[in-house]
Order: C-alpha cells, then sequence, then structure tokens
DNA sequence: ATAATTGCAAACACTTTGCACCTGT
DNA sequence: ACAGGTGCAAAGTGTTTGCAATTAT
C-alpha cells in the first residue's frame, strides 16, 4: 500500500465507476467500455496502470473471472475489511456477494485447525450461481 | 464427458504424470517439462490438447494459479468426487488439500440457504499456505 | 481405411513495458 | 520545476487454431 499519487481526471473516474459497481467485479475491458462510453476516451494501458495503483492502494482487490482469461477487481468498501472474508462471484451476472457474516470466522478456524491450512481471503474467490441466475438457467433448461 | 479417444504414447505419459501427482496442482508448463526430462520430447500445443481432453473426460479439474497467469489441473482420483467438494491450494508448495470432510457439505449448505448462492466446487479454489510453508515463511522473516 | 492425434507456424487475448510527451502539485 | 501520469507502439506470456503429416484402431 503505497503513497498516494496525483488526483487525475482518469483516477478519479476510474474509482467513481468502481464505487458505483461495488457489488459486482469488474474487469479492465469493462473500465475501458465505460470510459469510452461516457466520453472520457482512455488509454487501455492507462486503465490498467489505474487498477495495479488501487491495488497496491488497497482500494480494490484483485482476482480472476471464472474462466480464468481476464482479471477482475472488485471494490473494497472502507466499512467492511474485504482481505478478511471470503467473496462469492455469480457467472452468470458477474455479482459479488461479500461473505462477512460470523460463520466466516468457523469456516477459517476449520480450515486452520483441521486441515492446516492459513486461508489467505484476499486471493480467494468462490464460483458459482446466484439466485436469480440459477433460476434464469433453469427456465432455459426447461424450453428446451 | 466425451468417448474415450485413442491411447497414444503422450497421453498416456502425460496421465502417469498427472496420477503420480494427485497431491498438488501441475500447470501445462510442469508437464511439458516433465516430458522433455522424460525424453518424451513433446510439443506445448499436444499438451495443451491432452489437458483439454482429460478435463473434457472427466478425469483432470482446471483452475487457474494463485497469480492467475496460468490454469493448473488437478488430477481426480476416481475413489473421491472432487467435483463435490472444495479444493485448497498452497501458494508456496502447490501441494493441494482436498476439503472433502463433513463440515464442507454445512458450508455449502450454508452458502446456499444464507446467501442465495450455488457454489460450483470444480471451478473454486481457495488459496493460501500450508502449515509446512507458513512456518518457512515465518523463518525467513526472523532471519531479517 | 479412417478417425483421432501430432507438430509447426501463425494467430489470439490479455497484460506489460519503453519512451517521449503532458499534467498535477 | 519536477514527480508522476498518459498515449502509443511494441513486446511478452500463456493459450488456441489451421493444416498437412502421422499414428491408433
Amino acid at each position: 500500500m503505497r503513497s498516494e499519487g496525483y488526483s487525475t481526471k482518469l483516477y478519479n473516474s476510474i474509482l467513481d465507476f468502481l464505487s458505483k459497481n461495488r457489488e459486482r467485479a469488474v474487469t479492465a475491458a469493462n473500465v475501458y467500455e465505460h470510459l469510452q462510453a461516457a466520453g472520457d476516451r482512455a488509454n487501455k494501458t492507462t486503465v490498467y496502470r489505474n487498477m495495479d495503483r488501487l491495488v497496491s492502494e488497497g482500494k480494490v482487490l484483485k482476482y480472476v473471472t471464472d474462466d480464468g482469461r481476464m482479471a477482475s477487481y472488485i471494490y473494497k468498501s472502507h466499512d467492511d475489511d474485504c482481505g478478511e472474508h471470503l467473496h462469492l462471484q455469480c457467472s452468470g451476472c458477474g455479482r459479488v456477494i461479500h461473505l462477512d457474516c460470523g460463520y466466516m470466522d468457523e469456516i477459517i478456524r476449520h480450515i486452520s485447525s483441521e486441515h492446516g491450512f492459513d486461508l489467505r481471503c484476499s486471493s480467494s474467490i468462490l464460483y458459482g450461481k446466484c439466485r436469480e441466475c440459477a433460476q434464469k438457467d433453469n427456465s432455459v433448461e426447461q424450453e428446451k
């Protein structure tokens, strides 16, 4: 977590976009497209550099998409410490669920004591489907 | 899971290598290097194609490495259904721990009922450090 | 015989880097 | 003024694809 840098137009736009999408994981491509659409014509390189900066500033967590093709970023709200709990990501809609219930501590303790393993939540993400997307899948099944 | 294909020299070598490494996650590069060393000079493309084949045959699970740079593969032992439980992977030594205890089912149920999320174990992997690597890290810290 | 597998070179997709120029402080 | 940010083009990395030659059944 390095010292803050300059507050540029792009940096602010990106941070703003991320904070407005705290409930989903966002890729560099998503950010780039958003900036295009918003008229802040940006360069992909610059997007990547700003994402790196946000990660090293500790404002954002970096994961990988479901298919492992791209990096995905999750905005860390200041009120919850996202490094301390796991995240669920829906591979349908990209929605992120913060597993910050008390149950989580228990899981971490169990994994540590029973399996001799220190979980690092900040680099682990669980994939699956949220209720809505799972239901959508089912209705598509039925249409066949 | 498609029907079995030809049983070629390379396919067998790769499967053999994977089954001898069931306790760790292996990358395409690892497989390639092993084949080189073993004298079965192979082509990277062929390694990738065989990995794909093994995945579609359901003999191997495909994940992503800790840093998200490469695919990593875990051999599925026939005796345990790896698609039904989560895996822990040590980012120090690559060791894989199968989380196939009863407690895990409870977690999956909790995530489903309390968070409305259907976990897909076959594409989720948790990272951290196994006891040995964590201790190793500590001694390195102390050397400073 | 014939369907699947292989090797090679080229293409891909995402990300990173080098460098000259521009901007925030 | 100057540290830091930006854009462009080029390079890098892991993976995939097209196609002709080879191999397993």
